[in-house]
DNA sequence: GTCCAGGCTCTTT
DNA sequence: AAAGAGCATGGA
């Protein structure tokens, strides 16, 4: 199918941070999401998906004016403005609660290389194969029973590091029916931090990107490295930062942080 | 060699 | 409540 809009780019949305499995495959990539792996590609005024399944259109959350949300942070401050302009094409996927968990637990104190490399990994070796795209075989990511009985050696040796005994956590308290993150979906915004917030390896940070990518909270605003570079340099905000970003980049702190992110990364802030 | 990456847990003030 | 040490791993 053929989408047209004017807020859509998938490269700018692929080196976004926020999905991590977008693979490169020639001018397009290859998304792997909803038990599926379907190339996209731009074409002249919109994308080309190798595929007629609406889950698409919701994945993309095609259905949001992002320009209405760009037109009025930009007017907000100089950097809101370029950071706006620069990705413009960005969109926050909705992504699977669970996919999203495991990868913000291992995104912890990480760098995005590498976050890929393991979760690619995890999926190679524990998920259902989906099917052979240019000679490349792609595997969805895996339920939370196929990995019930993988060691924290297992997850250690997909590249976790010390992340590993915080996902082998998560899959027992999930197992045994401590935490549903699909129930969860219909708490209220405290209730589904408060939820979150209790499984180990997940802090405030994690804790807001889940919502925000794979709960769809936008008020989540993340604050990693980066956009603490962004509020200290560009704002000069030194403390109290989580107050300052939730008043200011309001009421779509976790959009607005994810233009912040993605231009924050590129000027090289000191 | 040191520093850094979409930080967290655990311990000590 | 707040601050500090320790943590796996690979790339710059």
């Amino acid at each position: 199918m053929i989408i047209k809009n004017s807020n859509l780019n998938l490269e700018q949305i692929a080196t976004s941070g926020q999905a991590f499995r977008w693979y490169k495959n020639g001018e397009g990539y290859v998304v792997v999401a909803g038990h599926k792996a379907v190339k996209m590609k731009e074409v002249n005024g919109g994308i080309d998906i190798d595929d007629e399944d609406d889950f698409w259109l919701d994945y993309l959350d095609i259905t949001r004016d992002y320009q209405a949300i760009i037109d009025q942070y930009k007017l907000k401050d100089e950097f809101l403005e370029k950071a706006t302009a620069y990705g413009d094409g960005i969109r926050i996927l909705k992504q699977d609660p669970f996919e999203i968990t495991v990868t913000f637990i291992i995104s912890a104190n990480n760098n995005i290389t590498r976050i890929t490399s393991a979760i690619k990994m995890i999926s190679e070796r524990y998920g259902d194969y989906l099917k052979t795209i240019d000679g490349v075989k792609y595997y969805d990511f895996p339920r939370p029973d196929q990995l019930k009985d993988v060691s924290i050696e297992e997850f250690r040796a997909c590249g976790l590091g010390y992340r590993d005994k915080y996902l082998f956590q998560l899959i027992q308290d999930i197992m045994q029916n401590k935490i549903d993150l699909y129930a969860i979906k219909n708490l209220g915004d405290d209730e589904l931090k408060k939820a979150l917030l209790r499984l180990k390896g997940i802090g405030e940070k994690v804790c807001n990107c889940i919502i925000l990518f794979g709960y769809q909270r936008y008020e989540g605003f993340p604050i990693d490295t980066w956009i603490k570079k962004v509020l200290v340099d560009v704002y000069g905000i030194k403390t109290n930062q989580e107050d300052f970003a939730k008043d200011y980049f309001k009421p779509y702190g976790g959009i607005a942080q994810q233009y912040l992110f993605y231009y924050g990364r590129s000027v090289k802030l000191t």
